[in-house]
DNA sequence: TGAAATGTTGGGGCG
DNA sequence: ACGCCCCAACATTTC
């Protein structure tokens, strides 16, 4: 039996992984990684994200290991890797889980039409989304540019397969070259932020799985509640492990309808975190149909938008200098840990695209260099949310108020206290609008504002103003509301 | 999955 | 008992 290469990409994991599993049903199996940066992909993984990549490699490297067989590592163009090992090897078949980003999603492609035209069989399975793309689609056929009635398209189609378990034993040829991982330099040697990142997560298959159980064992029950206080640990922290496959959307998904049914948890909590599981599947949807996204919004209206230019402006922004204990709490939280929280992340992205009237694109581009979890279908859905640029997204009218965001979502400012240590012991009343302490209080709490913390870089009652009439001009051009249909 | 401005209501103080 | 003002609380509309 010939060995059947299975050629990894956004799925490091064993356990409902189809196309490593249907390889290893078939025999011998080669799994290959295969680091193809002599290409011009426009997002080429950023900090981050490389951090979390080379991670994933070790885990992966040790769990196929511990199977039987070894994960070999190449760097270089896939075709000509692959035609190395096919040749050495007398492989005829290449199996892997098909990818979306649309730069890969062509170069895959590509690959599958250069290597069938040498007779060689290619096998593609599904594994990355819980819905084929052009399988869920309007009565008239275009793609849903509307979550509500997408998300209940997915829900009234078919349910998607339960996940398989890992294949227990994986045998193949051992005599194959490999890299030595430390060689790809993913990551900088002698930076300290891999150091501190590492402190925060556990990257890996179990890591994912654990993770997944602590959230259905203790997070979901109030997820409905707590998932939009940054100041509480309320959300599933699943998103890095999803962005590189390490678990299944599908396991997600069938591991939350048998919590649904076997515990009392609230069903709002289970459809909330569902809802947010297809909108995940919603901004992939839409990356698929139109992979112009990632650099072009979804409206014309806004191709000409006279985004400002404020290199200082930005630079508060990243560095969490902004003024606003909100904003620069959550920049500082994705700058030390690579993640922030949700509603942390709409309303820092906000500040940007409103407040400063920055191009989303200068946002989305440093999330995707600083976020563990950085995927481009979520981030470009989300930044043209933001931005009111994007599919049934936020209009431009809505500007978020760091302060009453605050207030209402970080209540006793233990968010704000444990990322922004400066105004840790400043009174609760003005955690969120330090410029209106008293002075008594600032010196209290040992605060010089604009010296050991910011005056705000824009009044809020100024920007919102500017914002108003900046997007207001787009009014005119802007896609009509859809009415309800005559039955 | 906003916020601010504007409108409405109703209770209490008071002449 | 009544009208009037004030204003908080809530509702609606506007940005």
């Amino acid at each position: 039996m010939k060995p059947t290469i299975v050629l990894f990409g956004d799925d490091f994991r064993l356990c409902d992984n189809r196309a490593l599993i249907w390889a290893a049903q078939r025999g011998p199996v080669i799994p290959i990684y295969i680091l193809d940066d002599t290409n011009l992909n426009p997002f080429p993984p950023g900090g981050a994200a490389r951090w979390w990549l080379q991670e994933s490699i070790k885990d992966l490297s040790a769990s196929i290991l511990k199977r039987g067989t070894s994960l070999i590592l190449r760097r270089g163009d896939r075709y000509n890797v692959l035609q190395d090992i096919i040749n050495t090897t007398g492989a005829i078949t290449v199996t892997w889980n098909r990818r979306y980003e649309p730069f890969l999603k062509k170069q895959d492609e590509t690959l599958a039409a250069a290597l069938s035209s040498n007779n060689i069989d290619i096998k593609i399975h599904d594994g990355f989304l819980l819905f084929d793309p052009t399988l869920i689609h309007t009565q008239s056929g275009t793609p849903y540019k509307v979550f509500t009635p997408f998300s209940r398209a997915c829900l009234s189609t078919q349910a998607p397969p339960p996940p398989l378990p890992a294949p227990l034993k994986i045998t193949g040829p051992s005599n194959l070259i490999s890299d030595p991982l430390e060689s790809w330099k993913l990551v900088p040697t002698t930076a300290q932020w891999p150091k501190i990142l590492a402190t925060h997560w556990h990257i890996g298959e179990i890591a994912a799985q654990k993770q997944l159980k602590k959230f259905t064992d203790d997070i979901l029950s109030s997820y409905n509640i707590k998932r939009d206080r940054p100041d509480h640990d309320g959300t599933s922290r699943l998103s890095p492990y999803l962005h590189f496959g390490q678990i299944s959307p599908q396991h997600i998904w069938h591991t939350i309808h048998k919590a649904a049914l076997s515990t009392s948890i609230s069903n709002a909590s289970i459809e909330r975190y569902l809802l947010e599981i297809l909108w995940r599947e919603f901004s992939w949807h839409l990356l698929s149909h139109f992979p112009d996204l990632t650099h072009k919004p979804l409206l014309d209206s806004f191709i000409n938008f006279p985004w400002r230019r404020d290199e200082t402006g930005v630079n508060a922004w990243k560095t969490g200098q902004t003024g606003y204990p909100l904003v620069d709490a959550g920049m500082r939280q994705l700058w030390q840990t690579g993640w922030m929280h949700n509603r942390v992340r709409m309303i820092t992205a906000s500040f940007l695209v409103k407040h400063l009237l920055i191009d989303w694109r200068v946002g989305a581009s440093w999330f995707w260099d600083t976020l563990v979890d950085a995927d481009l279908g979520n981030n470009t859905g989300g930044w043209q949310w933001v931005a009111g640029c994007g599919a049934d997204s936020a209009p431009y009218y809505r500007i978020f108020n760091p302060v009453i965001q605050g207030n209402k979502f970080d209540p006793d400012g233990t968010y704000v206290r444990r990322y922004v240590p400066e105004l840790a012991k400043l009174n609760t009343r003005w955690i969120h609008e330090p410029w209106k302490a008293p002075l008594n209080e600032l010196e209290k709490a040992n605060i010089v504002l604009g010296k050991t913390y910011p005056i705000p870089i824009i009044a809020h009652d100024k920007a919102r103003e500017r914002a108003l009439l900046a997007f207001s001009h787009l009014k005119s051009t802007e896609v009509k509301p859809v009415f309800p249909r005559k039955t």
